[in-house]
DNA sequence: CAAAGCCTTTACGTTTACGTAAACGCGAGA
DNA sequence: TCTCGCGTTTACGTAAACGTAAAGGCTTTG
């Protein structure tokens, strides 16, 4: 337990440079312990480090995730700081539900274009000369 | 059918600026018709940029989206190009899944993060002066 | 005929999210 | 002692995706 991480070991996991981890911390997104000048991470930090990276990959504006995982470690606040936080919860998980939606259908128009391709595919494997210029016709698996 | 938008028109109906939409076309992404110096916009563009801008909300770049929707309308060229097209849309859709993998962890966390603000709430509105300050009790819907 | 709307082009500005380089510290090892 | 290797700060640079003016054209409505 409490094992602890080099910018460097981070970097490395993650498949980003020590520049981005640093200008994570710039904005507040993580905040590592010091060991001397060195940077110490922590789990912790591990974690909202995996957790920004997904935002990104989501399209989330590092501002964005940011607002996003101060939703996930909650605050327990008074009555109304909390409805106020399930209230931005919902709001999230709403902008989730669409982009998820985004994704189905983008995958559905994919769908049909792999279904054309893979059709094509098969008619010019049955008869070469249909279509197009010919190849190497059915050898291969 | 045939029907055709002015600028404005499809700026409105799609949220953006007209200046969004000639940035679009000065990278080759719309290809409208003109009248005279106006640019006039039929279905297939008003489709591909409902394209684009799902690509957006994906977190797609442009260039990454141009590539997906060179992918929608397929080219039905030759047997090597055939492939390489399909090979290029299974990528596309592992892309794809594994962006819906984040969506489903993070609506995941979300989740948890509500769960666990229902429960503080839960706990407030029954006796009301554990933990932080009080207000209306249990009035309200 | 003048102002209001909608469109045009050209061009510089801005935000986000880093990249990249310079110059330095510091411990390990040949 | 020197030089890797890893880390540091400071600072300017950059690509993407537009924003925002400036200056003008066409048309239609009072």
């Amino acid at each position: 337990m409490t094992e602890t991480f080099g910018i460097g070991e981070l970097a490395r996991e993650f498949g980003v440079t020590a520049r981005t981890i640093r200008f994570y911390e710039d904005l507040g997104l993580l905040t590592p312990l010091r060991e001397g000048q060195k940077r110490v991470y922590r789990g912790r930090d591990r974690v909202r480090l995996k957790l920004i990276l997904r935002g990104k990959r989501l399209g989330f504006s590092l501002a964005e995730t940011r607002e996003m995982i101060e939703l996930y470690d909650a605050p327990a606040g008074e009555v109304g700081q909390l409805r106020l936080f399930r209230d931005k919860i919902a709001a999230k998980r709403a902008e989730l539900d669409g982009k998820r939606r985004d994704i189905e259908a983008a995958l559905a128009d994919l769908d049909r274009a792999e279904e054309r391709c893979r059709a094509r595919l098969g008619e010019l494997e049955d008869r070469p000369a249909t279509g197009a210029g010919a190849e190497a016709p059915g050898l291969g698996g």
